[in-house]
RNA sequence: GGAGGUGUCGCAUAGUGGUCAAUUGCGCUAGUCUUGAAAACUAGAGCUUCACAGCUUCACAGGUUCGAAUCCUGUCACCUCCGCCA
């Protein structure tokens, strides 16, 4: 949600942003024009409320004074009150469209986000890691992990449908090893590590900017609850509807929790192996900062440096992407994510996205804080990906497997293995 | 699922029809004092406004009334007890 104020005197460059993040930008002219017919209606209910108001002090004053209230001035109250009822239907009608609108505007790319309308247009910022030579020809995760009874699809399809899957074996002591290698970066600097709820409401899933572009690509279930693609909906929602304290800033939160996807677009992609799959295990992060683009700026690069802490200390070649606009999220205002290496595949495939959002999802969510000089704000906000599971577990064993077919196991995972 | 209770401005509280933008304590912000801090004192804290003023708020949505934090109805959330259950 942007400030209506800033879309008032912005109007080109939100338009652009819609342009430029592949949305329709007819929605700001729509919402300005129920602005303003809202702000008018707004201007011609207030003047009746003063007469209304005046009207009763006078009425106050007459009781107060011993009299009786006169006819006249009843008369009167009742009149206005007429006018107000009529008036109070369109009022509604017009700030429910309003709101409707207002929520649909999408967050305008920062300054050094690239434009362009898909992924071809992102820019690699930087490459890390060697590349490991095999003296063998690498396999893919899948081939690997079912010669060693560590993965099982076909009976998981058979259970769970299509993208779902077993881990078995160490392949699950692998991953639980390398969410608490994850967590345990987190904790070192700092962060609140939970237990994130995933069922959640749809204010959460509004409020996060997933809703309503991203209705779609979720599963909901029969109480309308629906269940989250990533532990942030209720890690940044934790503090919705609260007033902080700019002494507390920043909050650093971690959290870990299954995550569901629907993948409704993606048929036919990543059919193979578990690069793709419905339900996973991810470690996030989530910091909410005060209201500076700088501070928030310079939160998103530390962020991205402790995902790219956890991939050097598994020594997985890595690419850092800057996304362009049209690869963004609606609320999203700049975007990094991290693709590293499956040799198996001779491919960087995502596995880590990293994003800030100014006060969009703050906005939403209404978390405000008390600022030094006494005014109320709206935090900012971020998330990062830490640990997706099993995607980066697939990386792991790709980089590690070895011409036995056998997978060593890193080192930084191994004080985690039972 | 059954019975009862509660929901007020960051937190906690006062407030049962007009004197309530709303009491008090803590916390917060600014100022006075101080080398600085603490303490004490003063002021401030919904929105629009330089101000005057206006509008709005007491979980939410309706209703009664000239006038509602206060009365009525519904909804939601939370708490306690009972039932069921990991």
């Amino acid at each position: 949600m942007l400030d209506i104020n800033f879309v008032r005197q912005n109007k080109d460059q939100v338009k652009e942003a819609c342009v430029n993040k592949n949305l329709d930008s007819s929605i700001i002219d729509q919402l300005l024009a129920v602005d303003e017919e809202r702000r008018a209606l707004q201007k011609e209910m207030d003047a009746l409320r003063t007469e209304a108001n005046t009207n009763a002090d006078a009425i106050k004053k007459m009781v107060a004074e011993g009299g009786r209230p006169s006819a006249d001035l009843v008369e009167n109250g009742k009149t206005i009150k007429t006018k107000l009822k009529e008036l109070e239907p369109k009022d509604k009608e017009i700030n429910e469209k309003f709101v409707e609108l207002a929520s649909g505007v999408p967050n305008v790319p920062a300054a050094d986000v690239p434009i362009g309308k898909d992924e071809s247009f992102n820019q690699v910022v930087r490459q890390e890691g060697n590349k490991r030579e095999f003296d063998f020809t690498p396999k893919t995760h899948e081939e690997v992990m079912k010669n060693l009874d560590w993965l099982d699809t076909d009976r998981a399809t058979k259970i769970a449908g299509f993208r779902g899957y077993f881990l078995k074996n160490d392949a699950l002591f692998l991953e639980q090893a390398l969410m608490l290698y994850a967590l345990s970066i987190m904790k070192k600097y700092g962060f609140t590590a939970m237990s994130a709820p995933i069922l959640v409401n749809k204010e959460a899933m509004f409020g996060t900017g997933y809703f309503p572009w991203g209705a779609e690509d979720h599963y909901y279930t029969q109480d309308g609850q629906i269940l989250a693609g990533t532990a942030e909906v209720a890690l940044t929602s934790y503090y919705g509807g609260e007033l902080l304290r700019e002494k507390d800033l920043p909050i650093k939160i971690c959290g870990i929790s299954p995550c569901f996807r629907r993948e409704v677009g993606s048929y036919g992609k990543d059919t193979k192996g578990i690069i793709r799959v419905h339900q996973f295990n991810k470690v996030e992060q989530v910091v909410l900062t005060v209201a500076d683009e700088e501070e928030t700026r310079k939160w998103h690069e530390q962020m991205l440096g402790y995902s790219e802490e956890l991939l050097k200390g598994l020594n997985l070649p890595y690419q850092v992407l800057l996304m362009c606009s049209g690869d963004m999220g609606a609320g999203q205002r700049k975007k990094y994510d991290i693709e590293t290496w499956f040799p198996g595949q001779s491919k960087y495939r995502e596995t880590h996205s990293a994003s800030y959002f100014n006060d969009f999802q703050a906005r939403r969510l209404n978390i405000r804080y008390q600022a030094k000089d006494g005014s109320t704000k709206f935090v900012y906000t971020l998330n990062n990906t830490v640990a997706a599971s099993p995607r980066l577990l697939a990386a792991v064993i790709e980089n590690y497997q070895k011409a036995d077919g056998s997978v060593e196991i890193p080192e930084v995972l191994r004080p985690f293995m039972i």
